[in-house]
DNA sequence: AGCACGCCGACT
DNA sequence: GTCGGCGTGCTC
């Protein structure tokens, strides 16, 4: 460095929660990227503040390059990531570089006109008319000020995608821009490809299979105005708009909107921050709205705007709700896991005839099944024990047509061949999962074509869509899969919908399983009757005497909201509370304890705090480490916030040093 | 998070 | 005698 340098202080991208001061030679602007030594490394940074020169007892380094002519980061969304870091609590170089694409293009620009930009037009979708309430709906959300978020509650099949459509078609007159929030993965390739057929040349696409490289082309068509629409997961909040005028956040209620590491954001409550920083307008939408929209919704936060009518009017769907017979709950011998008969008794007679019906009828089924119903694992006779992962306090689960034992934590494998060494008698084969169920229906239905989609195949890059549009193509007949069929979707021709095990969630140690079940029972019911033939859905439940799943049948929302929101208030839980939860491991079980009663102590202390635990999660070991969680409640942010600062600080004296922790404001999960 | 420094076990 | 394990400490 020489006299008369200016000095920054630098947000580096590394997990250290202060900043650093470096040297450069000339004016930089809060935002700017750079390139700084640290250590003996050289790490990405961003420009905060320029800052006095002072002696100082340690070298001042200088910044050894710039990635920016222009700030990158805007004053919103330097401001966002301030927040982020205190919120989340998380280092704020850490927070900014995940806030933008780690892709840096080379230095030498080509002055191409900048390279498969410029596509052929797509076919445009022709516009469809809007049913009254569209229009009513449509109006009323044009009117609304952009001081407050929008909840826009509309029934399955309500037509929500057609009001996005629209309020987009206003911006896009002026100089606006929009961003199209979508969960992860299913259904992004979906809404994508409407917004890009509706806008053609005025749209473009982020999701998690991009290379950082295709991220940066997305932002930078946004960043230099030459896309208005952006469609992406919860990370595009971050998008580097210039003249962002309406959010739109489609299914609002789904999880996938919180981070659940490192930074554990939601997408959603940062859409709404930023909204209210750049004066946008903010469109939260969703069939089964999350209790906390719903909540601030009731109490004046939020705007409210409801449609319930549907767009396939003549409403034929009937809905069953079948009781699981214990019969089909039967484990299998391991010599006759690959019989059909073992297999065919997995499912019950009734959902096996209509399946067949709505065959006959040149009709296709969708087939999902509940998660954590998903695997098929051994169980040792001998001691009735389940067979688990050395490393991991969790079952192992069968693969690869029951050859291969494996574990969906840490990936430990095992032969099948190798656990049982000769002596199949003393196993048996419990649960079943949806790769079983494909293998039972291809039996049962030898000509029909059986396909299968959960998050192991969908993980295959192409393979999710390539599935989805087989299907919408009829070249699929019964397609099986997890929650993530559930979502969204629209299939005319899905005559039949079996929901299997449809209440198993209801039985997690999470105060917000109801919601989670109603919504996905909501959501699955919303994938037939989506044209104007009848269709049937199936829902199997291992009590038929549930409350929630009643509500849910009936698709009642208020009813189930109501109910829900009480209990909420009777337990102190959110949304009349702010939780938080600290996950605590180590390899070592003592020091574990030892800090999980400390910490628990410290914050029972307290006034203002509810404290739950510390307590054992449901997997209590995961890769050889053990693990304690402890949750606790305030009465507001500010309550909640203060204590975790406060008690953050005085961390490290209080326990040892082998213990790690995780802290997660407003967990989405508890597992 | 990296990467280095530092102090105890089984190998050429 | 050295290679290497991962505990702890620092990074302008």
């Amino acid at each position: 460095m020489y006299i008369g340098d200016m000095r920054y202080e630098i947000a580096v991208a590394t997990p250290v929660a202060r900043t650093f001061t470096y040297s450069y030679h000339d004016a930089l602007s809060a935002g700017t990227r750079v390139r700084v030594p640290f250590g003996k490394r050289h790490l990405r940074g961003v420009v905060l503040a320029e800052v006095a020169p002072e002696d100082t007892a340690y070298e001042i380094k200088d910044i050894s390059e710039l990635d920016d002519d222009q700030p990158y980061y805007s004053s919103t969304l330097l401001t966002i990531a301030r927040f982020l870091s205190d919120y989340y609590i998380c280092p704020l170089g850490w927070v900014l570089a995940q806030m933008s694409p780690s892709y840096r293009p080379p230095r030498i620009r080509k002055r191409k006109s900048k390279d498969g930009l410029s596509t052929e037009p797509p076919p445009t979708d022709k516009l469809v008319e809007l049913t009254a309430g569209q229009q009513r709906v449509l109006q009323e959300i044009r009117q609304l000020k952009n001081d407050k978020p929008i909840l826009f509650y509309g029934v399955t099949d309500a037509g929500k995608t057609e009001i996005y459509l629209r309020l987009i078609a206003d911006l896009l007159e002026g100089d606006g821009q929009a961003l199209v929030m979508v969960p992860e993965i299913s259904l992004t390739a979906q809404t994508a490809g409407v917004f890009q057929r509706r806008f053609p040349n005025q749209a473009t696409v982020v999701h998690s299979g991009l290379t950082q490289r295709k991220r940066w082309q997305s932002y930078e068509m946004i960043r230099t105005k030459q896309r208005s629409v952006l469609i992406g997961p919860r990370s595009s909040i971050f998008a580097p708009f210039v003249n962002l005028q309406l959010i739109i956040v489609d299914e609002e209620h789904d999880n996938s909107y919180k981070q659940d590491n490192k930074l554990c954001y939601h997408g959603r409550d940062i859409a709404v921050m930023r909204g209210n920083l750049d004066q946008a307008k903010v469109v939260l939408g969703s069939a089964t709205p999350s209790l906390e929209s719903w909540y601030n919704s009731t109490i004046g936060k939020y705007y409210r705007v409801e449609l319930h009518q549907r767009v396939h009017t003549q409403d034929n769907k009937s809905i069953h709700l079948l009781k699981k017979d214990s019969a089909t709950n039967k484990n299998i011998a391991l010599n006759q896991a690959k019989d059909d008969r073992a297999g065919s008794e997995r499912l019950s007679p009734a959902i096996i005839s209509r399946i067949d019906k709505t065959l006959t009828a040149d009709k296709q089924v969708i087939v999902i099944i509940n998660r954590r119903g998903f695997s098929h694992f051994l169980i040792n006779l001998r001691n009735n024990e389940v067979l688990g992962c050395p490393s991991c306090s969790v079952s192992l689960t069968l693969h690869d047509n029951f050859t291969l034992l494996k574990c969906h934590y840490c990936d430990h494998r095992v032969s099948l061949a190798e656990v049982v060494a000769g002596q199949e008698r003393d196993w048996e084969i419990c649960g079943y999962g949806s790769e079983r169920i494909e293998q039972i229906l291809q039996k049962h239905f030898p000509t029909a074509r059986v396909a299968r989609l959960d998050s192991d195949v969908a993980t295959k890059a192409g393979y999710l869509n390539e599935t989805l549009g087989k299907f919408r193509d009829h070249q699929i007949d019964i397609l099986v899969g997890t929650q993530m069929l559930a979502k969204g979707h629209d299939f005319p021709r899905v005559a039949l919908l079996v929901l299997l095990q449809a209440d198993q969630m209801l039985s997690l140690p999470d105060f917000r399983a109801a919601e989670r079940t109603f919504q996905l029972l909501v959501q699955a019911m919303g994938r037939a009757g989506r044209s104007d033939s009848s269709s049937e859905v199936v829902i199997e439940v291992v009590r038929d005497d549930s409350p929630i799943v009643a509500t849910a049948v009936a698709q009642n929302y208020p009813t189930f909201v109501e109910q829900e929101l009480e209990f909420r208030r009777q337990f102190n839980y959110p949304p009349f509370t702010r939780m938080a939860c600290i996950e605590m491991s180590s390899k070592n079980t003592d020091h574990l304890e030892n800090s999980a009663e400390k910490i628990g102590q410290q914050l029972a202390n307290s006034r203002d705090l509810r404290v739950i635990g510390p307590a054992d999660p449901p997997i209590v070991k995961i890769n050889k480490s053990y693990r304690k969680v402890i949750y606790f409640t305030a009465n507001n942010v500010k309550e909640l916030h203060n204590l975790l600062v406060n008690w953050l600080t005085k961390l490290p004296t209080m326990i040892s040093s082998d213990v790690k922790l995780k802290i997660d404001v407003d967990p989405q999960s508890t597992l």
